[in-house]
DNA sequence: GATGAATGAGTTTTCATTCAT
DNA sequence: GATGAATGAAAACTCATTCAT
């Protein structure tokens, strides 16, 4: 959100200020439609408005661009979540786990293209881009854990399993949502955590 | 399972059979480890012991043979869960959603790598490939939401929904999951499906 | 068009007869329409119905292929043009010549492949196959350089040069008549040889 | 010859300034000898001192470099012939054609590879290359619509094929033009349009 | 005769990256 | 900062040809 209006913002000015942002933007974009591999330096490069050698300016490699998109993903996703939680610190468990749903939800499905990017553009396995990536990521689902530790879960969960889930559900929406679907993301969210409450915390069955 | 058996038995028997089965083993474990784009057709070709340009005889091309490994996934799949219902025909609704699940997790997780890429290597969206291999998946899908819409779930719950959350949860296992891990896929999809169930049928545990 | 005629033939009789003619034919239509280097022998098995391999049955590879079939294609426009000549073998220079003229260019504009091509699908020149196939054709033209000879033209007029003009006329059709025009090849040709006769024969001017 | 003598200025300078017009010449020279589909673009970067992929910095694919030789050459002829016109305006018809006819041929036959490849190398009848130089080349050709239809013809002579059968004559020089010849191209050109002149024009000799 | 498999050399084209200007 | 030129490596794919069956 930030990068994105601070581009714009630059772009409407004629402004000369943040390239970078701008080319972070449009980079998000394109590895958000078309995926990693299939995205070139060049449509980078021709839809930020600048020729393909000035990138190199900016960012050290291709890799170097993506992980930094990919980190202003986490960044966004993070804040919003953050935000949710930081208005509602005196709610109980469940209500608390709704909201960063909801935010979480929102940013992946109505945000803008950083926060896509960090779910639907998986780094190769492997490689050293995987690594940096998968660190971010593990710094920001570490709310979750917290998150979902506190809920009163029947003795004998796994909460790790039930974090797995929930987040599984929430990030798989994104192969399958579209934006005119009669479901916001926020509800789409708040259905899932339901699905998952119900009897959860009346301790009753495993 | 059985391509991999047949590719097997022919190269241990220096045999000349199927050469095209054996293709499409390692294209399988290819697409899989890195996915469609970064995997080369030459890449593909030296692991199957032959030249480039003798994949063009038994695939029309890169998307040919993709498309024939994830058709190959599907079926897998399919017959993996449709095995395991057959079996288990005169079960209760949740038993069989668990049976199902089970067999489509023990699939993706400790199935061969056709079984994988049906889940880990997504077509880009809006490519011809990508039409075409969504309706194979969906024909498989169909299975589940029969088996959701069996289920004696709460009035007014989202059936679809229910089904997109389990699934997902399930797929979603492909990019945490490790073979080394304490839980095996089935005890896995078992643990999900519980998580789902809980009071939903009126409050009765199994 | 008798091996044209000969491949239908057997085609029609579902016949195993003369695969070779049939060959030749389509060979013919494909050199035709595309040329040379853009017609591959794997287009030509197709079009005959059998595999590339067995092209080489037939003919020793491509080259010979070509050959085989612009060799049918310059003894069918001699043909042509010797039976023309036969039945008119009283008449005047000039009617003869134009006879000829109108036999070479029913055969290139309204006749089978194999004439087209030896006008339209020039061999690249300086290869082994451009000197076969000349020789071929310089048999051909020795007609038109007797005709030439033969008719009552002013003095100083260089002869070659006539032939020349005339048959280049003539081929240079090739590349702007349509089917559909107004002027049937046979009438081009009388006119054209009209436009070259003129007072030609009356010894005016050079 | 432009475009050819700046190539050749800058490689003598061993300069490094118009690499895109040595590429052009090249390209002609290979068109030219062997035509299109022969030709490849490695050829064409080896001849041109430059890595094949650097051949992209300048035109966009093969056809693009293609359509650019092509539209020199028409160009280069065009050029020619209206600067003989221009020359002669006051002169009458057929002088002005012949100077014309001259022009045309001193630039297929003694010009440079770029005007041999408008007449040689005919692009694949059907494609978009060739839809692209046809309407080229048929602005050229107005020229000779213009001065045929100027000459006091015989009522009844059908202009455009006297066109046609001139320009054919002219163009067909190009398949059996030996520049050892013993006639020059521009002696050559007179004498075709002495050949169709004649009695043409009511008798009169020029 | 016929063919399916295979190949080696080739095709056009793309791409991330570098660097002198 | 910016870029045009250049490159080396690689991409997908094609092709004429061979040969065991």
């Amino acid at each position: 959100m930030t990068l994105q209006h601070a581009a714009q913002r630059d772009a409407a000015a004629g402004g000369r200020v943040n390239r970078r942002a701008a080319v972070l933007v449009v980079a998000a974009q394109l590895f958000n439609a078309r995926g990693y591999e299939a995205t070139s330096m060049r449509d980078i490069a021709l839809a930020a408005g600048i020729k393909a050698g000035s990138l190199y300016h900016f960012f050290a490699g291709k890799d170097a661009l993506f992980a930094a998109v990919y980190a202003a993903g986490v960044r966004e996703i993070h804040a919003a979540v953050e935000g949710a939680l930081e208005a509602a610190r005196r709610r109980d468990p469940w209500k608390r786990l709704q909201l960063a749903c909801e935010a979480h939800l929102a940013a992946l499905l109505a945000g803008t293209d950083f926060a896509s990017v960090v779910v639907r553009t998986l780094p190769r396995p492997g490689t050293r881009l995987d690594a940096a990536l998968r660190a971010q990521r593990d710094g920001y689902e570490a709310i979750f854990r917290e998150l979902v530790d506190a809920l009163p879960l029947a003795p004998r969960t796994d909460h790790q399993l039930f974090r797995l889930t929930l987040l599984g559900a929430l990030n798989w929406s994104t192969t399958w949502y579209r934006p005119d679907g009669r479901r916001a993301p926020q509800e789409i969210a708040r259905r899932v955590v339901g699905l998952l409450r119900s009897a959860r915390d009346k301790g009753a069955c495993e």
